[in-house]
DNA sequence: CATGAATGAGGCTTCATTCAT
DNA sequence: GATGAATGAAGCCTCATTCAT
């Protein structure tokens, strides 16, 4: 158990269950073909944002993008475009879960952990080019305006205050050398989001090398200074 | 000469003199009031952007802002909204390279010069807390569609590959240890974005501990391996 | 007859045997459920209409009140907006033509019945809060802008003329004073519908007391002078 | 000074100094053209509300009668339809008080005042047909949502209950006989209200005659019994 | 130089209605 | 009979920009 929780300690989406799960939990009382049309618009979403940027992101493109015929569908189906940005939050964190969780899990050293995190993260863009540019662009646009995504956004701060507190405890168990966790986990989070939005841009870089090259400059960066 | 151009090889707005330089080259034909007017409409360009991020960033917000009661007063001083954002960039790349350049020239070793270009970035956010966060929004939003700012942002790219390239003078002449150079600095430019964006929003952020952190962070992911 | 033709001579929905009857006369061609169904919808656009006014009465808002899933459950028993509205109004009258006209045909005289009408309108507040306050919203905002509306107002004016014939009848008869028996007739509507929409916003209106008060005023209004 | 005040004592906008001032207030800010636009505009949607009714006011349709080329224009010069409509209320409160406040001051009897009030509350559709059927239309279909509404319509009682308080005192003072004079209020704006509902559609009717039997019919309804 | 009124496009949203299932 | 997804028009509003004054 204790093993199990601290297994996936630096995972991104750990608090992701309770706020960012399936369709916000109303997925019971949805039609199927609701959930795909909804799952289409996101999709759609996901593919404008990355690649004309959240505020070019508007409901016309995205409609066109889905092949709908009118904006009136996107209301339809989300409550606003806070809905739909949620939505396509959500469901790049359920993708980033279901592909880093079992990568990192499968590690059993702090070290281990950070290096699957970063690669496995950053090997996400070879899989769904969209996903993570999509999310950089919405939290980079998202103010704290509306409460639901106040919420969200608060979520998102806990997160980030697990794994600072996640880093600490391998600092104590003697796996990282000294240095402050949060400015750590602020620069780990920095540098990705970076590169994600650097290589969504340009295709010359391999997510592949990238990965392992970040993975390493992070390994240096959190290692005991004796070694 | 070499010792100068070495001197500032980290420098971000290094080739900016070209592209960014005050008024862009036009300053000659302007008269006084002109330039103040100018001044002072990207200066509250730069307050809105910053606390109400680059989407709610109309003429309208920036007039208000500025103290002034039409847009027209916009239009009729710069040639369109992208003018006004190369303006607003130009701004700070102008007070950061006022600001960091000479603390970055003071440093006599490659890793001192590092530190220095990090450590002034990130101080640059308590002498005008404004200017980084409104151009970190302005860069994450815009695309390369007009002509003009696909000129923009190619002399953003040649500013990273001189870097990248001053980076691997320092690693051949053995001040820092091996990596992919140019993967470095983009971790360097993503942390210190992602700081300073949370620097914006955040206030229990202290610039000064976060600088020396991030300092340190990266000095031990350059630093030869067998020190 | 004739004593039974005078009995209701004030009754606002004397003429709506034709013109109101029950489902436009297209009852026989209906199963149960369809007319469980209609009455259902109907119910939950009086309320709506009462309660947020015409304006606000949108499908969406009517098939909420009533607990159904989609508005086209609306359209699919009515055959437009105007035909829904047709049938509120239709059932108001209904409704108050079974609580009005006994009341009225108990009295004897013009005045008697005059009170009666007057109080027994108001009455209808108490045992059927939203039915006055819907029809007067719904008669406030039709235009006759189709015919089969058009034909639903000629309705209407009707039972006015009969109304005002009917007073013109007791005034020649020396039951009331000299008087215009149209103004009279507008001013009683319109005191009636304006005490309807205060009170279906002011819970302070005594129903009871306002409907005697008032019949009493237009007693004094329409007595001979020289009583 | 109390003569004075006495005088005016039924004048329907007594309060509207306060609340619907020119321009609420706000006209010294205003250049000349841009309250002649404001004007226009209102005058336009006077004319629409009046023949078209509230729920077809739209911005498209105003426009269209104001000669404008957008609806933005609307959006330009006010801020919201609210804010129309207020406009819109405000400028029949003003042609209303000039034109009845002289005639009712004038009289020295409260019956003389009653009769003047009504009277030239219904002559006023001569000089202005549309301006008092617009009235009637917004603020029958006004709900207290907006909170700039929601003291709108407390003026607006405000206005009632200082009506009723004059006629209680016209009572104390032998003036009138025993009612409830709340309920004649009610009755009377509902009686006027009413008639010039039908007066916008029914040319038949005539101000004149109409006006000079409505109050007829109050004078009598107020009068002491034993006279 | 500066102003502010005007424009037209586009934004999100809601509406009544239709239709395949 | 009933459902709910889809449609297209229309609603109000904000935007960047232009132009006469």
């Amino acid at each position: 158990m204790l093993a199990r929780a601290r297994a996936r300690y630096l995972l991104l989406m750990e608090a992701s269950h309770s706020t960012f799960k399936q369709d916000g939990g109303a997925s019971a009382s949805r039609t199927f073909t609701e959930a795909a049309r909804r799952a289409q618009i996101v999709g759609a979403a996901i593919e404008v944002i990355a690649e004309s940027g959240y505020a070019k992101a508007s409901f016309t493109r995205i409609a066109k993008q889905a092949g709908l015929s009118s904006t009136g569908m996107i209301s339809y189906h989300f409550s606003g475009k806070d809905d739909l940005m949620r939505e396509v939050v959500g469901e790049v964190l359920r993708v980033a879960d279901a592909y880093m969780r079992p990568r990192i899990e499968a590690q059993a050293t702090a070290s281990g952990r950070l290096r699957a995190y970063i690669e496995s993260n950053i090997a996400l863009l070879k899989e769904f080019p969209n996903h993570l540019p999509a999310m950089v662009e919405v939290f980079g646009n998202l103010r704290g305006e509306d409460p639901s995504l106040r919420e969200f956004a608060a979520a998102m701060e806990a997160v980030v205050d697990l794994q600072v507190e996640r880093m600490r405890e391998a600092q104590e168990a003697g796996e990282f050398g000294e240095f402050d966790p949060r400015v750590m986990v602020m620069a780990i989070r920095g540098a990705i989001d970076g590169l994600v939005t650097r290589a969504a841009k340009d295709p010359r870089i391999d997510p592949d090398v990238c990965g392992r090259e970040l993975a390493d400059l992070f390994e240096r960066a959190t290692r005991k200074a004796d070694r």
